[in-house]
DNA sequence: TTCTCTACTGTGAACGCTCACAGAAGCATG
DNA sequence: CATGCTTCTGTGAGCGTTCACAGTAGAGAA
């Protein structure tokens, strides 16, 4: 007379059938599992063998209740939440960070903050201790929600720099101001003298930090900069669109744009071609990013890859360090031009 | 003489301090907790006063050590890694899953299985009782992973129509067949007769069934299906553009076409294009999903609405229905044609 | 009065693990 | 031979909850 297995879920292995099995105490399977340090062969071995046969797996729950760590981390996006669904990039980074942490066998818990209610509950559930870090994204980078963690003592890396930078916070980003360079550079090689700017958002490092690249190969190569060359934009294909036409409006010579994002360059497109301007012809457009929307536009855009899948990783590991006890840390990575048909 | 705070975290409030300032037992504490059965109104008062006053958050660990429940459940995507950055349903489905349990106060844990090694350890770690349910998410549906689950037991659902039918796995999917019959029949009411279609993957019950729908409303229509008219694709950009290609080397004459994605429809008109056939002119474009390529494409693309935000809605409530000991369940969710420039 | 029933409250035990400590065994040193 | 050191092992306590149980007080019925 056997049992039925089916339907419910059998209780599962503890220690203590490990430590049965393998003929020693709780104890030393405790320390088997934990990196093995004063442990003989021949107990590591049988543990080991125990956990095969009864299939044990630890009860996280257990052990974090009386170490005080999660072992898990948080990743917080706090968007309104069409961004969520706009931006290509964030797919990469999201699974760059899954990905980086599975690897530490971490795992990830992914918290939305897209109204105040919500921000609430998080920071509840975050300073309880919940998590043991957080993997913040958040692209109007005043947000308080980083200050707020880090006074509440939580572990925390930015993706992208932060405004404030008085605040200590951990961040990766990519090196906004060379990768502007490299592209404004590009756009005067192939000749272009009259070349328009559409900014990302003027309250963001991210937006400065790519015009000031902009004007300064302008004026290192001795051109003059033209105020109406230089619209700014929220990042929104909408606001690329926008910004394109005014740019035309004001200065119907340009030959050359320099859009601050992909996505804003998908608009920025549209209103080329509904002026009746060739791509890359008559304007040379240049995007940011090199998001999904770079290869699927007509023609594909020529545009500054950022290294997301080194971001996240970057990000990971600078969050565990500082877990660890290390300080926060910056970090900053390397862009890279990528030519395609736009210009 | 206080001690500064910066820096570490200061332990948090336990349910001990919570019923010391409420002048009341853990037990009372535990059951205002847990829905306030059987505590008077002045002890409920004063519980609820203390938990303000210190800030008490409840510790899931010591909780889910007893009851054995994680109340938290996992997100598992079971992809190539290709897809998650193609599809930008995944992000809608995503948002909503995480929206719908936030509600619930229920932490979503990310789980990503691309290769074989991370199929394994998270099929150990969900086994484990580290989550207590699992929304899934594959497109090659034959995906073993669902009878896995099923087998240890663990809830589930899944989100699309699996390809076994024997199996009993809950899930939530929109109506294909219908969606797709809605499409096809626009097509015609154009005037349109020579209507080709770029099906989905035939191995999974999406395309099938919207392959289905597209026979049936030709036939109802009295037009004769013409199996030249028929290619397959896969979902994805490239193979959307290859079967528009196909098609119009062997029927040029075709005059619409029912691509069964979105992503397919762009690469559609990217073949259109550059075989000099107008849309929706020459040849009218339906897609199906409704997802950002739709609006993003040019022309805007006429297709089908998937719901999205009520299938994540309905996969947590069917999850959570199956959690609380109720039998599985299908749930289908009637699709709405949308009506654009590409047709 | 005495009993029973209901509404409420407090208490000890347990969940599965890690940590600190105590102790044993082996070996070299005084 | 005692002493110290290193390497290894077992044990009790406790992490913060919930749960089952016992118990109290008050109301109504016999």
């Amino acid at each position: 007379m056997t049992m039925s297995n089916t339907g419910g879920r059998r209780k599962p292995p503890t220690i203590h059938d490990v430590a049965r099995v393998a003929g020693v105490s709780r104890g030393t399977v405790s320390r088997v599992l934990n990196g093995g340090h004063y442990v003989s062969p021949a107990a590591q071995e049988a543990v080991n063998a125990a956990i095969r046969k009864t299939g044990y797996v630890v009860n996280r729950h257990a052990r974090s209740l009386i170490t005080g760590r999660s072992d898990s981390i948080g990743f917080l996006l706090t968007e309104p939440q069409e961004k969520l669904f706009e931006d290509p990039n964030f797919n990469v980074l999201l699974r760059g960070c899954t990905q980086a942490l599975a690897a530490h066998d971490i795992p990830l818990l992914l918290m939305v903050a897209g109204t105040e209610d919500e921000r609430r509950r998080i920071m509840r559930y975050i300073t309880a201790g919940h998590v043991d870090g957080v993997l913040l994204v958040s692209s109007h980078s005043g947000d308080p929600v980083a200050e707020q963690l880090r006074d509440a003592g939580v572990p925390l890396v930015q993706c992208g720099k932060p405004m404030g930078l008085g605040s200590k916070v951990s961040y990766v980003a990519a090196d906004d101001r060379d990768g502007a360079r490299d592209m404004v550079r590009h756009l005067l090689s192939l000749g272009r003298r009259h070349v328009g700017v559409v900014t990302g958002p003027l309250d963001t490092p991210g937006g400065v930090d790519r015009l000031a690249g902009y004007k300064e190969v302008l004026t290192e190569a001795g051109v003059e900069i033209d105020e109406r060359l230089i619209v700014s934009g929220d990042y929104s294909r909408a606001s690329g669109e926008a910004g394109a036409e005014r740019l035309l409006e004001r200065a119907p010579d340009m030959d050359a744009v320099f859009v601050a994002s992909d996505l804003m360059a998908q608009g920025a497109l549209t209103a080329l071609r509904r002026a009746g301007r060739r791509v890359p012809e008559d304007v040379a457009v240049g995007g940011f990013d090199d998001s999904t929307a770079a290869t699927e536009s007509v023609p594909a855009l020529t545009t500054i890859r950022q290294p997301y899948d080194r971001i996240s990783n970057e990000m990971v590991r600078v969050l565990l360090a500082q877990i660890g006890g290390e300080d926060p840390a910056a970090v900053i990575l390397p862009t890279e031009l990528v030519l395609r048909d736009s210009t």
